[in-house]
DNA sequence: CCTGAAACTGAAAATCGTTTTCAATACGAG
DNA sequence: CTCGTATTGAAAACGATTTTCAGTTTCAGG
């Protein structure tokens, strides 16, 4: 992701906020910057301390109806793993497909639309009206397997999970 | 899914957990019989107020326990949903692919299996190393459909969720 | 610019699902 | 049957999320 893209999606989701009537506060405000600026699917925790930098009062329960409200607009899309079940991205419109780190947690969209025929086979045979679909593949980024291979190096890619 | 294949799926549990050292319990038998039995996703309380009904001392504890131990033999699968996040279901063997019905919780397989090139085609361009996958389609069976197509109906799908 | 109504805020308390602790009990190998 | 050990349920601890509430901030309209 590059710099300006997180700083266009920034404006989007600002613009986007207002246009259905929610306020922009500092609090809101630094709660967007960290979400639309990171790379990694982030908990309420995890964003707390990062926006707690740019907005000292904040508290954590401004973070959560926050992302409601982003989850509302759909514009951060919910990350599940096997352990964490509450994360969050930035969603890409039209990838809804993720490649999760399960190291450094940084989250990759691809296409793959080939499920659509999946899909229709699955609701010909049985009935089955399909709504939603949730595809997500999790493993080892390059730098996360470099690092797990040089085992006891201090070098790696978890470190800087949140930076 | 028929009743014997349940019956079979009951004692193939009861002879794993055995194999690996478990030992059977009636607090365990009542849980693996509600669990190898459903058709749903459970979560830990449903799973609780059915194995309940026949192992009447049960405490909530001990289905969690149950549940860790199916889970690390790979004999029951998490299923997430936005909403739910930690429901149970009978693992196929060889079909790891979900169709969730948000009505009623049934819960289907089916194969899919070309995924195997997609997930190749991720790995070779990003030097990502896969490790684990996760399909699921979440829609409305052919009878929950019905049911809410004729609003206000009382006959429906939704409504023997847990019997 | 003001001004005021409504949305928003953070702190504290309540709540929910899950885990830990612990003394008593039940399993099952021998 | 007996014994060592895994397992049990109750209670307490725990972490994540939600609710409550009184004070504050936003922003549309004057």
């Amino acid at each position: 992701m590059t710099a300006s893209s997180a700083e266009e999606r920034l404006a989007r989701w600002r613009t986007a906020l207002q246009a259905h009537g929610y306020r922009l506060t500092a609090a809101r405000r630094a709660v967007l910057r960290v979400l639309a600026r990171s790379e990694r699917a982030l908990d309420a925790t995890q964003i707390f301390d990062l926006a707690r930098r740019q907005a000292p009062g904040l508290g954590l329960v401004t973070v959560y109806r926050t992302l409601e409200a982003l989850q509302a607009l759909g514009l951060v899309q919910r990350v599940h793993c096997n352990t964490h079940c509450a994360s969050y991205v930035a969603a890409e419109p039209g990838h809804q497909h993720l490649l999760v780190c399960r190291g450094c947690g940084r989250v990759w969209y691809f296409g793959g639309d080939d499920l659509g025929s999946l899909m229709q086979s699955v609701a010909g045979e049985s009935g089955f009206v399909v709504e939603d679909h949730w595809l997500q593949l999790v493993g080892l980024c390059e730098a996360c397997r470099q690092a797990e291979q040089a085992e006891g190096s201090r070098s790696g890619c978890k470190e800087e999970a949140v930076k």
